[in-house]
DNA sequence: TGGCAAAATGTAAACGTTTACATTGTCGCT
DNA sequence: AGCGACAATGTAAACGTTTACATTTTGCCA
């Protein structure tokens, strides 16, 4: 492999002198800069990162610690951040896997010399794990995480405000009886959205009531089985529309209803939450609600970078990004027009 | 920032022996050991990744170079790599961007010192280019590209070989006249699905005609165009049965013809390629060629993972993935049945 | 021409590790 | 007691850069 010791040589320089001309430094003379360059050039040389790394402390590259790789809101979020980050010239490091304890810890310490700074997911990330892993003061931002005590950069997502704009607009539509199929138990998001839900229904002058609060895990399957409760309810009881907390488990309650011989929207609206590209496919197409997840990625990065360069302000930063009511036809809503977003 | 300097000058001893400790060496001592492992813990010392890689020069880090992140492809390999990458305690360094020509060639070179080894995929990637930028025999595995020259290890997927059998199949359900919306004028896949399709039409006894095949570009929209176009042919000669070389195209098909007034499969037979998470929840569920892409990504890391460990025979490895063909419903077989597959 | 500032270049230390080799200590054997 | 073998530890060089500081060269002016 040719060094910079190589370069210098053959191009009858010290080596201060060609790593300045590599790092374009404006105090090597104008000739001595062209024969160096080509130099470089002829013997195809490329600088050692690691090297570079050691002296600089510096890696431009940006960690990306997720609990998993699967699905689009993962492939979303990665794109935003890479495609954010290749502009600012930095690279990105991915490490997923459910991390979990000890595993999250050594993911963690995997990264000291690896990054300049982490872009994090994980429910787990403490105070406390971070004293131990982390260098004091390591930028990081925090994504999607459940708000903690943690003095870290963080952005979210407004699954409440999200859940109210889909509720709202069902009793708008005038539903009375609106169920719900809940996410995973312990599930920041699913919780976040089921609060969202129950606020609603307070607001619209609805009641509650735990018959129309299935339970699911935010898989296809749990969302069939949650709607097959629904339907064993006296007529009178049972729900006119079903919110589910994600696409999934909508795609689970259409095929469920369909095969009930149940009409969507007619005899029963659906909403989802997430937007995922299929909605817009689905047989109706799912009003749902929509969060720009890429763009969530990109802030993550414009907001690390700042930190990154110093020019952030000491206080923690908060984000909650907004969600779009995406209203197309399970709902029941303008079944002849083209979908409307309404912001939340 | 605590080093191991610290480490070795709170435990007393040397940093040889601190070194050792951290690296599991059995050339020391029970107690020393112990007393070190507890002043690491205590000081939460974490190697420096920089430093390790230049003195040892391995950075259990693979590179992964992309032309794009946008869609299900290349989530899945993504995801396929990152799976058994950190299942060998691997990391990734992520970097996508529409390479080109000089760009490439600068992404290419930022990976000097900071990877093992590369999983590319880029059309442009030639011998001349790898000489240029990568040192003499560093490790490759050049993923769904074209064939080449270059004695680099190299994963295909069996376009032509799926094409064929999606052909074959719509054939032996009856159909004579079948049409195709091609890909991107010059893309390697595009071209070999064509191909594909081509020789199954041969080997089934039927002409190949000019306006059974439409230019497509891989987007929903040109496959809307290409079926308006189909629609514009006297019906004697229009097609019973389309072939879209991948599933967005046949979701663009579908819409129109479905704004036509035609019903799928009953008037017009639909196949696609990829197999697309959607396609199982179009209506009618689409017929499409599955890849396992995250297994190609997979088994590109495995084979890398060979190339570093020097257990992989000198002669460039190649393999072509297999297709499946998946027939659901928009092909018009099986009506009723539950989907089935057929290896190719 | 001599002197001085500024420009160009060079020297060497530093970054945090690993590891070949040298040194010391321990034990068992004759 | 003396010696050798082996285990445990230490010393120092090396990895490929960057950069503070020192030195040399150049250009300009009196």
């Amino acid at each position: 492999m040719v060094t910079i010791r190589d370069v210098a040589r053959a191009a009858g320089v010290s080596i201060a002198t060609a790593s300045r001309v590599v790092n374009d430094s404006p105090l090597v003379a104008g000739a001595t800069r062209a024969r160096v360059r080509e130099v470089a050039a002829r013997l195809c040389y490329s600088p050692h990162g690691a090297a570079r790394s050691l002296i600089t402390s510096r890696t431009h590259t940006i960690g990306i610690l997720l609990p998993d790789l699967y699905g689009e809101f993962f492939s979303e979020l990665i794109r935003g951040i890479d495609q954010t980050a290749q502009r600012a010239g930095f690279h990105c490091l991915l490490a997923s896997a459910r991390h979990t304890g000890p595993l999250l810890e050594a993911a963690l310490r995997s990264m000291r010399g690896r990054v300049d700074g982490l872009i994090l997911m994980s429910p787990e990330f403490t105070g406390e794990l971070s004293r131990r892993t982390l260098p004091e003061g390591f930028p990081v931002v925090l994504v999607h995480c459940p708000p903690s005590e943690l003095p870290c950069d963080s952005l979210l997502v407004a699954n409440d405000r999200g859940a109210r704009a889909m509720v709202g607009h069902l009793a708008g539509l005038g539903h009375r009886r609106i169920a719900i199929i809940g996410g995973a138990a312990g599930n920041y998001d699913a919780t976040e959205r089921l609060r969202g839900y129950r606020e609603a229904l307070e607001e619209c002058g609805l009641r509650a009531s735990p018959e129309l609060e299935a339970p699911g895990d935010f898989g296809e399957e749990s969302g069939a089985r949650a709607t097959r409760r629904f339907l064993t309810l006296p007529l009178v009881e049972r729900p006119t529309a079903i919110f589910a907390a994600n696409d999934c488990m909508a795609i689970g309650a259409l095929s469920t209803l369909r095969a009930a011989g149940l009409r969507v929207p007619e005899d029963m609206a659906l909403g989802g939450f997430d937007d995922i590209p299929m909605a817009r496919f689905m047989t109706p197409p799912l009003t749902s609600v929509h969060v720009d997840i890429s763009a969530l990625g990109a802030r993550a990065v414009t907001r690390l970078l700042d930190l990154l360069q110093g020019r952030a302000g000491s206080a923690p930063y908060r984000e909650t990004f907004p969600t779009t009511l995406v209203v197309r036809q399970s709902c029941g809503a303008n079944l002849l027009t083209t979908p409307r977003r309404v912001a939340v």
